[in-house]
DNA sequence: GCACAGGTAGAGGGATCATTCTACATCGTC
DNA sequence: GACGATGTAGAATGATCCCTCTACCTGTGC
C-alpha cells in the first residue's frame, strides 16, 4: 500500500531512523498495527518500504521534463533539488542516512547503491554529459549535503561546478 | 580522557550510532562502566566527546603541511580526505551521521555546523582561494559521500572540479 | 440476511538497554 | 605501611521497544 509507505517515508524523513517507535510508525503509517507488519513484517522492512517510495519520488520530482538546453538542465537540477530539501527533508540525504543508522544492513547498503547509480546516470543523460556521471553525482551529494548549512549559496555554487564541469569538457 | 574518547570514536565509527549499547562502548573505551560515566554521564555525551575528538584528528590529517603550489594543494587534499576515508571510516561524515541519527539534538547539530565551518575555512586558506570556500567544501563533501561507492575514481573526479573551480576563478 | 475477508484497538510477552549502586582492588603520597 | 582517591567488576532497576495475539468491527457479494 502506498498510503502507508508514504507515511513511513514521512516519519523517517522527519524523525531519523532511531527515534520513531513502530507506534509512532503506525501513527503515521494511519493504519493499525496488524496491517502495518501484513504489508512490513519487521521495522527492517518498513524502512525499506520508506526508502523505495522516496527512491521512485525523488526521480520524478528531480529529472522529469528537465529543459533540453545543457546549461539550462543543469540549472534546474540544481534548483530542483534545492526545492527537494527544502520541503522534503531538513538534512541530508535520507538513504545515506539510513546506511548510517544500520551500517550492517547490507538490504540498504544495496538499496542505497541502487538509488545514486540511477541518480548519476539520469543527470548524465538529462545534461548530455555521458561519462560525467560520477562527476555530476558529486556535486549533486556535495549540494545535498551543504544545502542545509548554506541553502541558496549552496545551489549557486553547485551551478557554477557545474558550469565549471561543461567548461572543461 | 583521550583514551576514553578514541576508543568512542572507534566503536561508533564502525558500528554506527544507534547499534553499540553502553557495555560495547565501554568495551571499546578499555575503561569501566564507572569511569565511563564518570567522564561522559550520559550516551549522549559519549557521542559528543568522540565527535570533538575525530574533528581534531580530521582537521589535523586533512590540512596540516599542504603543497604551496595552489594546484598541488588542491590533488593533495582529495588525495588525503580519500586516504581519510580508506582508513578511518567505511561509509560517510561521521558528523553527518550523527546529526541524522539523532536530528532533534541541537548540541550535536551547532557541532556540525562548527566542524564543517572550519573544513571550509581551511579549505579555502590553503588553496588560496578566499571566498570560494563554500565550493570547496561542496567538492569535499561529494567526494566524501561519493567515495564509499566510488573509490579512487571520486578522488580523480574531485581532483577535476577542483581544478575547474581554479580556472572560472 | 448472512458469511467471510480484511480491517481496528489494544493488551501482553520477552528481550534489550541506559543508568545507578554496591563491593572490592590498586596505586601514588606522605 | 596506611590512607584516600580513583579504578574495576558486575548486579539491580526501571523503562522502552519490537512483535504477537485476542477480541471485536465493517463492508461486500450472493
Amino acid at each position: 500500500m502506498t498510503k502507508i509507505a508514504s507515511g513511513l517515508e514521512r516519519a523517517f524523513a522527519g524523525q531519523g531512523f532511531a527515534e520513531p517507535s513502530v507506534e509512532d510508525l503506525r501513527d503515521a503509517a494511519g493504519v493499525s498495527l496488524r496491517t502495518l507488519y501484513k504489508y512490513t513484517p519487521s521495522r527492517d522492512d518498513m524502512v525499506h518500504a520508506a526508502l523505495e517510495h522516496r527512491h521512485r519520488r525523488y526521480l520524478e520530482r528531480v529529472f522529469d521534463a528537465l529543459p533540453a538546453d545543457r546549461i539550462a538542465a543543469l540549472d534546474a537540477l540544481m534548483e530542483r533539488v534545492g526545492g527537494w530539501m527544502e520541503t522534503e527533508t531538513s538534512h541530508g540525504c535520507l538513504f545515506h542516512a539510513a546506511v548510517a543508522a544500520a551500517p550492517g544492513d547490507a538490504r540498504l547498503r544495496a538499496l542505497l547503491e541502487r538509488h545514486k547509480g540511477e541518480v548519476a546516470a539520469r543527470a548524465a543523460a538529462a545534461t548530455g554529459l555521458a561519462g560525467r556521471g560520477i562527476d555530476l553525482l558529486l556535486i549533486l551529494e556535495g549540494l545535498t549535503q551543504t544545502w542545509p548549512l548554506h541553502r541558496d549559496a549552496a545551489v549557486a555554487s553547485a551551478k557554477r561546478l557545474g558550469r565549471a564541469l561543461v567548461e572543461i569538457t
